[in-house]
DNA sequence: AGTAAACTTGGACGATAGTTCAGGTAGTGT
DNA sequence: ACACTACCTGAACTATCGTCCAAGTTTACT
């Protein structure tokens, strides 16, 4: 039974999981104000009841597309983390697990953060910036924070909160840039910010 | 004659900081996304039209609102700056400016802005990341940061960036919080942050 | 006082929004 | 084959949106 339930319902999870990608994508282009039932259901090539059919308020949209946004970042992050850690081997680290090549890292990934990756960058946040007014979203947004925390190894717990608010103040900040930085620009503030005390 | 077409101007000056005052009020009560000709003119009692009369249109009155939102916040800080350095007197500083009372201060700072003034700290930042999507929006959004770090005496440029980075991070992440941090669970992460290397 | 400009405002227009619903289709279980 | 349920969709309803305009009022200057 439970086969056949699960192939059930896997047509309707396809056109919901297609109808939160093409809200993704709207986000991306035109902002969380650009989303309404008609722009997304346009963007996915399907009509317009099918999105208030699978979603009954557009708040409930949003929380999907949210909740999915966090999963994506935190399997990407997971992988970036694994990557990162085999190419280092067991390099011994006298300190945090943070050397200078992790500032490399870093930097890279800010950078694309805020050039290629700029409209998806802006999407995250905007989403963020909304959960802080809609309770119901706290909890997806803060496990964005959370699976960041339970995946990095950190002897300091301050340093890495401190980390962690560096990295959202840069991309913030860079995010109304005109020319997006680029990663030898951010470097030496990565740098500083990785460096222990 | 400068005299009399100020007074003239003086009128719907009068009006248009009216009606930015209600549009800042309506962004902290229901965000950016509740702002519309009508809402702004009810909040402030005035016509529909009269909004329309001052600002053409929508992003007009946004990109006014940044402003004003901007200048506010960089005299507010001229004063607290001004305040603390008063404060503090002749300390001698052996490294930066900030010392352990400078962290006492910030944390605190951050605890109102997450907690009596939240609304405030949401709009600011919802206005902020408006202008990542609207180029217009940016030169009024960048002045943010570049009062700061005109104001502010830092020694070490890089230094300086990475503590205005951690204290958007701290107050972004702060915004998904179900009860606001205290200034005491601040303290230390904002210590660490203003600790030099 | 008279004129021009700035200001104010009630009302209206077309466009678009969220949401609903009746009717149709496609799989599932018996 | 049959009923049942989930899924799908074209069309429509009402509300609200941005914007506009014509007519009235106030103010500044001659």
């Amino acid at each position: 039974m439970s086969v056949r339930t699960d192939g059930r319902k896997a047509r309707g999870e396809r056109r919901r999981q297609e109808i939160i990608a093409a809200t993704l994508r709207v986000i991306e282009r035109d902002g969380v104000a650009g989303v309404t039932h008609r722009t997304v259901a346009k963007e996915a090539g399907i009509p317009t009841a099918s999105t208030t059919y699978h979603f009954a308020t557009l708040d409930d949209l949003l929380i999907a597309t949210l909740i999915s946004c966090a999963r994506d970042m935190a399997t990407e992050v997971y992988w970036m983390i694994d990557r990162a850690r085999s190419r280092e081997g067991l390099r011994r680290s006298s300190e945090l697990s943070s050397g200078p090549s992790a500032a490399d890292e870093v930097s890279v990934l800010l950078a694309e953060a805020l050039g290629p990756r700029r409209g998806r960058t802006m999407a995250e946040y905007e989403l963020y910036l909304l959960a802080s007014r809609r309770p119901a979203l706290r909890p997806a947004a803060r496990r964005w924070l959370d699976v960041l925390t339970s995946m990095v190894r950190h002897d300091d717990e301050v340093a890495f909160r401190v980390f962690l608010a560096g990295i959202d103040g840069l991309l913030i900040q860079g995010l109304i840039d005109d020319e997006p930085p680029t990663a030898d620009e951010l470097r030496p503030v990565v740098e500083y910010l990785l460096k222990p005390r």
